[in-house]
RNA sequence: GCGCCCAUAGCUUAAUUGGAUAGAGCAUUUGACUACGAAUCAAAAGGUUAGAGGUUCAAGUCCUCUUGGGCGCGCCA
């Protein structure tokens, strides 16, 4: 909050100072956290930025710029130094530090929040939509873990988000599906039957031959993709919900690959149709091929094959085509990063379709390498060798899981050792966070049994707050502005677990230094404001990865 | 062979998207509990950001090449 205010009063006065050098052209200045050397607040480049184009030693520039700075900008900045290299460093007031504490105190869990800036954009995130084949597995968690953690940044931010789950029902995986059951049911009474290699060998499907078999039905009445995608269903949406995720919509495949128009047309068929009609798809050998080279893919794809059926790309145009129908304006396709060769040609189709290829937003994240006892262990739901999402969840817990998940930049690849996972209670970073939350709860007990605390924020006098621990640790607060704003810019929940533990460091440094509780009723007052202040932003912070806040621990 | 991604301290990694002396955690060494929780703090040590060129006032970040790794290249989904 402190740099949105500090950045929007010295753009204007930028553009002023490059209006009078006869510059009309925009140059975008950092606002930045200088290094630790550095006593100064903030920092800003502007002057090398704009040396070559005045033709001027960077540090005359930053010596006028300085100057204006420090005249039009007298209710928030204290002091200004000009850095040899040409960065003018600032400080800022100690009021307006104050201000930002207090600001945090009145919205509580709507600090930094933009209901009304964004409201108009609607977002549809999709993400997870594992085949229903088989339980939720390692790498799904992280998908889900980013993408329902991006969704709550988003929504904080003001965005009308909707959180999508595609469930693909309706290809050939599923009558592989519906097989692979009817023989473990058939091996229930007749152990001679072979379970072909291909088929799904997971546990899972026994247990949903089982199940039915103890129902007493007649196999020739037993629907067994039905039955199999119930059940599979099921535990996925319960690993989800131990998860901390709900999903506000379900998408079936049927949908537009099924159900049919009174034309007698599936979405697909249109969607196939109005392709070939715009000379974006052609026929060749029998099959339908869209020109996706056109638009930057490396060769053309088959969308229905010459027997008739319509490959997997094809029902995922309709798909798209159907959320920007639905009047989405932005959509954030959450994508392992093995699929990534699919980028290209789903980019192509969207664009072919007249929509704005900017407005598909593909995120891709690497795949989590697992190791157990040393081994790394493959994960294919074929061979039925994964390690599921709950069993994971189950061994180290929906907060510790999550937080590790949302530890990484999607695209860095994230190891997971199961064998550490285990043992996190002691080494994982959640608990260093949720162990601020705790100690302020402590103080916060303890401070209750006081009668002479000031709890009116307009009587507590926050100057009392002056050593430089304090001031570091409101600063910090406010950064979780600055924090959301590049989660927004980058698409990406990690900066916050990384912001939280930051957070963590100079609240631990700050507890050590000065002690809340003391004999001095204001300053104890003001100080356990700051407490509730760092409170209030650690349970926001931890709100927007989907981690618990823990008064006890 | 072609395409996408990656390479930062012994290990796992961050870096406000091009800024100042590259930050953390774990592990190692040393110190701090007779006041709010030591699941903590203070300090030491650890780096030619894989390598070589280039662009720039400024490069871990952008461009080119090399090396090493992950993944993808079907009328599968």
């Amino acid at each position: 909050m402190i740099r949105q205010q500090v950045l929007t009063s010295l753009v204007g006065m930028f553009v002023k100072y490059l209006h009078s050098k006869g510059v009309r052209d925009s140059f975008n200045f950092v606002l930045e956290i200088p290094p630790k050397n550095i006593n100064a607040d903030f920092a800003i480049n502007a002057a090398m930025l704009i040396a070559k184009k005045l033709k001027t030693d960077p540090k005359i520039i930053a010596k006028e710029f300085a100057e204006i700075i420090l005249k039009e900008a007298s209710n928030i900045i204290e002091k200004v130094e000009i850095a040899g290299n040409g960065f003018i460093n600032l400080y800022v007031k100690n009021e307006v530090v104050y201000k930002s504490l207090k600001k945090i105190l009145v919205e509580k869990n709507r600090y930094g929040s933009m209901p009304k800036k964004n409201n108009k954009k609607k977002v549809l995130m999709e993400f997870v939509s594992a085949n229903p084949t088989g339980p939720l597995h390692i790498g799904h968690g992280r998908g889900a873990a980013i993408g329902d953690s991006l969704a709550r940044i988003l929504k904080y931010l003001g965005y009308n988000v909707t959180k999508e789950y595609y469930l693909n029902d309706a290809g050939n995986q599923m009558l592989v599906l519906a097989e692979s059951t009817k023989i473990r049911y058939k091996q229930v009474t007749d152990e001679g039957i072979d379970f072909p290699v291909n088929y799904y060998q997971g546990e899972y499907i026994i247990d949903i031959a089982k199940r039915l078999f103890s129902e007493d039905r007649d196999i020739n009445k037993i629907d067994f993709k039905y039955e199999a995608v119930r059940d599979i269903l099921k535990t996925i949406k319960d690993d989800l919900k131990n998860f901390a995720i709900e999903f506000d919509n379900w998408f079936s495949e049927s949908e537009v690959a099924i159900v049919k128009d009174e034309n007698g047309k599936t979405k697909i068929d249109k969607v196939c149709e109005s392709l070939l009609h715009e000379n974006e798809a052609y026929m060749k050998d029998g099959a339908l091929w869209l020109s996706s080279t056109k638009f930057g893919d490396t060769k053309d794809r088959v969308l229905r094959k010459s027997n008739g059926e319509y490959t997997y790309l094809a029902s995922d145009i309709a798909y798209h085509k159907n959320k920007f129908e639905r009047g989405f304006t932005k959509l954030i396709n959450l994508w392992g990063a093995d699929h990534h060769g699919y980028v290209a040609r789903i980019k192509a189709c969207v664009r072919m379709l007249g929509f704005d290829g900017e407005a598909l937003h593909i995120i891709l994240y690497q795949l989590v390498s697992l190791t157990r006892n040393g081994q790394s262990v493959t994960m294919s739901t074929r061979s039925g060798e994964f390690i599921t999402l709950k069993e994971v969840v189950n061994e180290v817990g929906k907060d510790a899981c999550r937080f590790f998940f949302l530890l990484r930049d999607p695209n860095s690849p994230l190891e997971f050792d199961l064998e550490l996972a285990k043992k996190c209670s002691n080494e994982n970073p959640v608990f260093y966070v949720q162990y601020v939350n705790a100690r302020c709860n402590s103080i916060i007990r303890e401070g209750k049994n006081r009668k002479d605390i000031i709890s009116d924020i307009e009587a507590i006098n926050f100057s009392l707050l002056n050593t430089k621990e304090e001031r570091n640790l409101i600063k910090k607060l406010s950064a979780f502005c600055d924090t959301l704003a590049i989660s927004e810019k980058t698409m990406s929940p990690h900066h916050f677990t990384t912001y939280l533990i930051e957070l963590a460091d100079i609240y631990h440094k700050f507890y050590e230094k000065c002690r809340v509780l003391t004999d001095d009723s204001n300053l104890t007052s003001a100080r356990l404001k700051l407490i509730e202040g760092v409170m209030i932003i650690v349970k926001n912070g931890l709100n927007l990865l989907g981690v618990s806040t823990l008064d006890k621990m």
